[in-house]
DNA sequence: TCAAAAGTGTTATCCTTACACCCATGT
DNA sequence: ACATGGGTGTAAGGATAACACTTTTGA
């Protein structure tokens, strides 16, 4: 971020900042032996987060303290997620309000050093109906039912079209295809109806923690599944995959690292020839021998195709190249 | 925005909520006459923006409040764009921080009726060298010059080539394609060049307003690049050109909305087969005669399509469909 | 009759998808 | 020998891009 010229201008009537609580909250994002993890801290899962202060020279630099601090992980590549207020803030009238500004950041294997206060759990203990790399999980077939019984419970036939409407396209019924990208729109879905429950929240229908997940303090599952969608969409598109990886990897080990991110199950052939052709990797001429097979030709990422390309597609039929 | 869980935990020490201001700010958008236009209030160019207020219910709510407050216009649909903080709050001693909220609305034509504090400015009054529709605009021909006398100017050799590098990728040069997405890149090179000055701000290199634009207030113009720039890649692989349009329009007034946005011209026999075979819209019965040659047909937005795709695409070659 | 815009068709090319198959190493 | 993973080739289908051409109105 750049400096920029002071706000001169208060368009509106004299502001009242005071009572205004920002928080700053992070998913920190990592994967060892296939499984995406993220970082809590606390007993309960918690993200890490902490209030944006004076001292702090900017968001993400608050953020990176506040991570640090709890759970002395340094951060990497960061990206903000989204801003929100909630109203529940009912600490029996406080007239007071929570932002919570959230960001995604991901992180390498090497430096995971799991400190006393702080954890990593894979994202799949808290979305079991997420990984699909094994085929579909129990627990979707568990949610059908559950969530047309809901879409029936609608106050109005064009509420209850809506809620069976929204069921399908995210979570692949009626014959649509899985889509992996849904993950925010699945949890909403399944909070809506009751089918997942939080700490600190209302009760749910009762299901075993292997069907709904684990819960979380406050809104923190719904941020994380913010985090987990942003970047399953986002991988596609930019090369963030090698913020996860090892300087030098085998092409297996990207895949699979894809993989873990997005829960499903990758050609192999093709997955290379992906890889390769957009030179997104060289080699770096020595090879794995912990493969089991056949030892593996090392690869690392080519940085120079940052600098080369932009990264933003064109979708429109343009007009005289 | 859905009721959540109250959030009970507070990981770091006691937070200190007051002296941090949150503001919330508009970028509102709509495309008249093939020209795209954002709105403004005041005398000098101010986007619509406002504090949040414990009394805003939400703060989508709060931003509408404000807007319709400010320029008697409601909004239709809005979306987040970011949230940052400024350090230079300068305003003498203060101990206080500013945050912004920004927001993306869309508006349509009909409810455009300009109130005496509010005006429609066309975006490329502010970037003018952001619309291609009529060749390369002259002043990408002065800034080319002017930028790469600056990437030379650089503290080092990397910092030097880095310059360089940024500049042809988001500019174009060397040969390289123009990339209409890239607003905020380019709008981020040209005030680190000094090439764009702004409402109390430094001054910059003398330049024609037809070169470096029209100033706004304080950061307000790098808000608006960043929703220009998020509205071009968001047309492409969402259908929301049709928040812009009327009713029912011809596939030219289509064209010529999606033209505006991206400021690039668009092969028409393509354009229409794209928006006809994705099933977007359907026909109405009717013809528009105010054409100035054959009658077309006109159209309406297939409103169903919302329900029936998930429009987020897979780029991954995944295994056994 | 001409200008202006509406609208249709065709082709070459690239990218994606699906699948089949061979190679090198450890046990 | 065979299991395991590494690695290559190819052909079908669909989307995209480029461009040529016909149709219908008003002036």
């Amino acid at each position: 971020m750049r400096d920029h010229p002071a706000r001169t201008e208060n368009v509106g009537p004299v502001r009242n900042g005071r009572d205004i609580n920002v928080d700053l909250i992070a998913v920190v994002a990592a994967v060892v032996d296939r499984e995406p993890c993220v970082l809590t801290v606390g007993p309960r899962s918690t993200l890490p987060s902490g209030p944006f202060e004076l001292s702090h020279r900017s968001l993400q630099s608050g953020l990176r303290d506040w991570v640090e601090q709890q759970t002395s992980h340094p951060l990497g590549y960061i990206e903000q997620l989204y801003t929100f207020a909630d109203r529940d803030r009912m600490e029996v009238g406080r007239d007071q309000r929570n932002i919570s500004i959230s960001y995604l950041a991901l992180t390498r294997q090497e430096a995971m050093a799991d400190s006393p206060r702080s954890h990593w759990k894979s994202w799949y203990e808290y979305f079991p109906w997420e990984d699909h790399r094994s085929g579909t999980p129990e627990a979707l077939n568990v949610f059908g039912p559950h969530l047309i019984a809901w879409a029936k419970e609608g106050s109005d036939p064009t509420a209850r079209r809506d809620r069976r409407k929204r069921a399908a396209v995210a979570f692949g019924l009626d014959d649509r295809p899985w889509n992996e990208e849904l993950t925010l729109q699945r949890y909403e879905l399944l909070y809506e109806a009751a089918l997942v429950e939080e700490v600190g929240g209302r009760p749910r229908t009762a299901l075993a923690a292997s069907i709904s997940g684990k819960a979380m303090v406050a809104d923190h599952r719904r941020i994380l599944a913010t985090g987990i969608a942003r970047l399953r969409s986002k991988i596609k598109y930019r090369p963030v995959v090698f913020e996860l990886m090892r300087a030098t990897f085998t092409l297996l080990q990207l895949q699979q690292t894809v993989e873990a991110l997005a829960g499903r199950l990758i050609n192999k052939p093709n997955f290379r020839r992906l890889v390769e052709q957009q030179e997104l990797v060289e080699e770096t001429g020595g090879t794995s021998l912990d493969t089991g097979g056949r030892p593996a030709k090392l690869y690392r990422f080519r940085h120079a195709v940052l600098d080369e390309r932009a990264f933003a597609g064109t979708k429109l039929p343009l007009a005289r190249s």
